[in-house]
DNA sequence: AATTATGATGCAATCGTTTGCAACTTAAAA
DNA sequence: TTTTAAGTTGCAAACGATTGCATCATAATT
């Protein structure tokens, strides 16, 4: 009951025959003659040969397998990320090898081990927020393997990369926030150390000061968990405390839902005393209420765009770039901020 | 800038010994001297040398890969199946390589060829809804691949499956909207030709039937998309055509929230005038308004016990077997139903 | 008939690693 | 001193597939 794939061999020695000659006939090598050919595609449908990719693999230093790590596989984001990725890689006949780091440095640094073990012919990476030093990125290029970022970059890392532009697109959902009237602005940053949480709390500040509205660092709050839980207690506490304020730009989905219900519980309404806007475009948005206003990023075509860009990185085998490629995000409003 | 990954040849080459010499010290056979492992410890560690897998999994005939087929990785459950399967794959050491089905039997069948020709060491799948047999699952065991079904199994194959107790989850949930005092419940199946959604009917009508209420046909309606616009629209025709009913039961969350969307928009109150109960209970669930009843079914904790059964199987190399492991479900009570 | 093409096939090495067996050196036992 | 036993190390085959080169039997050419 193990394993009984069919070998080359094996189709070999039934037909009276060289490994070699089996070899050719099945990839229609012109040396092989008709008659054999008919023979040996015949008696390897009947055992069900399929070629090994593992020995392939091996004799051909590349195993048409892709890595993937990300922070957390059950966020919306990164899972469309994957799907995107998948449906290019499967396109082109490669497969996804995929791992999560848990937003853990040491988690990280060990999937990308495990993955070059697996001599995978790509990796696709979007850096954990405990990342202490760049030291396993260095190792992936010093052994020659194409490396691109996503979403989350590193600094330093002569490696393409496919992100948004997260300080303007914070800046343009503060701004709609402005236009709508809002006076005094809460921003809520995911971990304020990862660079894409600072790019956004910048945008938010970029938005006031091109209004020639003054920036209260007090107002920017940090929640670095990501879960709504810790937006809830930050908020109602603040609210508590009195603090007044009549609109607010969270740096995730997450965050804003949060928020939403401790101004809820605290008796004001959405938009009418707070006007609320997140970040992500997370598939809940129109499902909560009210309806969260958010900047739409779309995960698939990341993926798909990083994905694409690794695989002209692996036939290419081009020097190390380190171009980056932004992608739109647009304001989705509704009825949080309308 | 091409691969330079050190091997044991380089290794052995530069000490002066041989491939053997170097395999045996690196693995701490007795056979070896002290001051030779040493020697050759420290040259593989300067070199950077990492064993390699494909050459490995050639010889051993094992990839330490697993393989997962799953039918759309954008959805929660199934994200969270996934990230339960990585956790204890990678806690042993395997890999995960994931394909989604889209749903489609030809690709499922692909993504099955494509795995296998991997040499997966097992694979771990859950079925897309337009199947139309079983061939691909017996070409898998007839290959002596270990197989285990999660989530949506097939009948016919003989394979270890985690599945939850559909009909009875649902069952529950309608027992519960019975005990609130509703008289006529409606059902929303998600493709009623899946036998997951038939299971949940099920459950559905049992309920009925064992609070001694009658089974109305027409109050079973067929969502085939599983996207909330579905199930908004059908719900909406159906009270305009002047429908009445103070209870739905919706075969998961997606049109349970798309319901509600109708259900408030023709001006009832939820759970006043209807009570609504989903199924999956998806992260979302407690941020809608109202914060929606469903039942609870673990993604992440199926992800692991199905890892953990594949993992059985691999090392035991046992017969195949066909035990069912039935995974608790809990109805989450919110205000949508209270 | 002798030479030369031509067509069809096999040999052997290779990819990186492991492992049974043989071979060698050196020290201990007889 | 000879035999025996450890203690180290290398050889070669194996996993499955590919491929340059050699080989062989024909058929075509002179």
């Amino acid at each position: 009951m193990k394993n009984k794939q069919a070998t080359i061999k094996d189709i070999a020695k039934e037909i009276g025959v060289s490994p070699s000659t089996v070899s050719r006939a099945l990839n229609d090598h012109p040396a092989i003659s008709a008659a054999t050919k008919v023979r040996i595609k015949a008696k390897a449908k009947e055992l069900k040969y399929e070629p090994n990719i593992v020995a392939l693999s091996l004799k051909n230093k590349t195993t048409k397998t892709i890595g993937v790590v990300i922070p957390e596989l059950i966020h919306f984001f990164f899972s469309s990320v994957i799907s995107g990725i998948e449906e290019v890689a499967y396109d082109n006949g490669y497969t996804v090898m995929v791992c999560q780091s848990k937003e853990s440095h040491d988690k990280e640094v060990k999937d990308v081990m495990a993955l070059l073990s697996h001599r995978v012919d790509g990796l696709l990476i979007s850096q954990a927020k405990e990342i202490q030093n760049n030291d396993h990125y260095d190792e992936i290029q010093g052994r020659g393997v194409p490396l691109v970022f996503f979403d989350r970059m590193p600094s330093g890392v002569k490696a393409p990369s496919i992100i948004i532009d997260d300080a303007s697109a914070a800046q343009e959902a503060t701004q709609h926030l402005i236009e709508r009237g809002c006076k005094s602005i809460m921003h809520l940053g995911n971990n304020l150390n990862m660079p894409i949480s600072k790019a956004r709390a910048n945008g938010y500040r970029r938005a006031l000061i091109e209004s020639g509205m003054d920036v209260d660092e007090d107002m920017i709050l940090d929640c670095p968990s990501s879960v709504q839980n810790d937006s809830y207690s930050q908020i109602l506490a603040l609210l508590e405390s009195g603090a007044k304020f009549d609109g607010l730009f969270a740096s995730n989905d997450l965050l804003a839902i949060g928020a939403i219900k401790a101004l809820k519980q605290f008796g004001l309404s959405i938009p009418e005393d707070v006007a609320v806007v997140g970040f992500s475009n997370w598939n809940f948005c129109d499902m909560v209420d009210p309806p969260l206003s958010s900047v739409n990023q779309s995960g698939t075509e990341m993926g798909r765009r990083a994905m694409e860009r690794l695989l002209r990185m692996i036939v290419e085998d081009e020097e190390n770039a380190n171009d980056v490629m932004i992608l739109d995000t647009a304001l989705i409003v509704r009825k949080s901020s309308k």
